[in-house]
DNA sequence: TCTGGGGTCCTAGGACCC
DNA sequence: TCTGGGGTCCTAGGACCC
């Protein structure tokens, strides 16, 4: 196989505010301006997010616990956080940044890269790329009232990562085509991306230290070691072979919410209503972002730190609250919960890209409140017959079939439309049912007996794009 | 007064299907 | 007829990133 070739010249940059969260308080209290401040969760059992540079002189740093962080620099000013003020700053970056080329991908609020080639830019020249981070850096400072961030430009992502931490705050890093390995070699392998703590272990314990270490392992060594994935991309990494494209829209693939108490929890209820209170906020997210998820996983982290995830999939997918907290109520009863509960979460994954009807549809008539017990009493079809064999997948065309009177034929990801025809309705639906409903499924929805005018059943499958 | 919250990706085993 | 192998889906846990 072709190992992955860097660019012919440095046309990827990554641009990295400094101290964001820090800064912007800074920048907009200017009794903190030249102190130490820490933004970050100020609770019993918060962590910093971000230190000032001058917090970071006493050894303040970002994942460190706050009690910590409290006792090593007392006088900071400890600070929650506006996430508000942050996106703002944030959304007149990125949209510097697509000013200078339409392929950009934000990593995260301070940080993205961006593909200087998909620009109309032509000299990539060092002096080159120097002017146009130059130029970046100055508008930074200007659309965000002085912020600064650091930039790096280089052949591909991991070298312009690299680049941009290393003359950090405020730097402007090159590395210009050819020079990349000298420069990682010495490094600590830590600056691999997906070199954390854990990996950096194992490596140590087999004598690797640095980047050049790593390059005398085999590739079948390092697979061996950590992995078939892992391996195959430290291989890689460490001769600075890095071909990963910039990346503009990523879709979302779960959406969750969680919460770190204080002091543990031990209360049933107290819990039960925790639940439903982040399946709350879980759908809200997801019925704002028109996503709708099949597995519901509920997230137990215990008194002793030990964490346990249950999850369970839906045969269609939900954005709705009541259904969201019942299964994630009902996975806590699956959890031993009796000695503390240190954090609870609801996620949803799984997620289809369509919009997602949220109500149980009869007669036109929104009928929430009768979603479960009428359905219970019909006797239920079987919706799996679909099965395997007529599976779809997101974007694919719609799928129609017509059967006898009474037959339903089932779900995968998409929905179900029933509609009964009878002589005295021309052409049309008299019932849609959406056989969306994670209560009903896997079967349905459908009661001959309650049609008895009908003369046919149309049944329409909805794939993703029709919706 | 140890260890956040929001994510992504990977692995491994079992079920199930062909 | 005592025995296969590949593929996909699901679940749980873990590493990692910002």
């Amino acid at each position: 196989m072709r190992p992955p070739r860097p660019r012919a010249e440095p046309t990827i940059l990554h641009v990295d505010l400094d101290a964001f969260f820090a800064a912007v308080e800074q920048r907009d209290k200017p009794s903190l301006r030249g102190k130490p401040v820490v933004v970050g969760g100020v609770g019993g059992r918060g962590v910093v997010s971000t230190a000032s540079y001058e917090a970071r002189l006493y050894g303040v740093r970002s994942a460190m616990s706050t009690a910590e962080a409290r006792s090593r620099c007392p006088h900071a000013a400890y600070l929650s956080g506006r996430f508000d003020a942050y996106r703002q700053a944030s959304r007149a970056v990125m949209s510097l940044l697509r000013d200078l080329s339409p392929l950009v991908e934000p990593l995260s609020l301070d940080e993205a890269f961006v593909d200087l080639a998909a620009s109309g830019h032509t000299d990539f020249s060092v002096a080159g790329v120097t002017e146009i981070a130059q130029t970046l850096k100055d508008g930074v400072r200007e659309a965000t009232g002085g912020l600064t961030g650091s930039v790096g430009v280089a052949t591909s992502k991991f070298m312009a990562k690299v680049a941009s931490e290393l003359d950090k705050p405020d730097g402007l890093c090159v590395v210009p085509a050819g020079t990349e390995q000298e420069l990682i070699r010495p490094m600590k392998v830590s600056v691999i991306p997906g070199v954390g703590p854990a990996t950096a272990e194992r490596l140590r314990r087999v004598g690797v230290h640095t980047v050049a270490d790593l390059e005398a392992l085999s590739q079948d060594e390092l697979v061996r070691l950590v992995g078939q994935a892992h391996g195959t991309s430290l291989y890689h990494l460490c001769r600075a072979q890095d071909d990963r494209p910039v990346v503009a829209e990523r879709e979302a693939k779960s959406v969750s919410v969680e919460d770190t108490y204080d002091t543990d929890l031990v209360d049933r209820r107290l819990l039960e209503a925790l639940i439903d209170r982040y399946a709350t906020r879980v759908t809200e997210r997801l019925q704002k972002a028109r996503l709708s998820g099949r597995t519901i996983t509920l997230k137990v982290r215990l008194h002793d730190f030990s964490t346990h995830t249950r999850s369970t999939t839906l045969p269609s997918p939900t954005d709705r609250t009541r259904t969201v907290s019942r299964l994630a109520r009902a996975l806590l009863a699956e959890v031993d919960t009796s000695g503390g509960v240190r954090l609870l979460g609801v996620g949803v994954s799984g997620l289809a890209d369509w919009i997602q009807e949220d109500l149980f549809e009869i007669d036109g008539t929104l009928a929430e409140d009768e979603e479960r017990e009428p359905a219970e009493e019909l006797p239920a079809v079987d919706l799996s017959r679909l099965g395997r064999d007529r599976r779809w997948s997101p974007g694919q065309d719609v799928q129609h079939e017509e059967h006898g009177p009474g037959w339903v034929w089932g779900s995968g990801r998409g929905r179900v439309t029933v509609r009964f025809e009878t002589a005295q309705t021309p052409p049309g639906p008299v019932r849609t049912f959406l056989v969306d409903d994670p209560a009903l499924s896997p079967r349905a929805v459908v009661d001959p007996a309650a049609e008895p005018e009908a003369t046919r059943v149309q049944t329409e499958v909805w794939g993703p794009s029709e919706v």
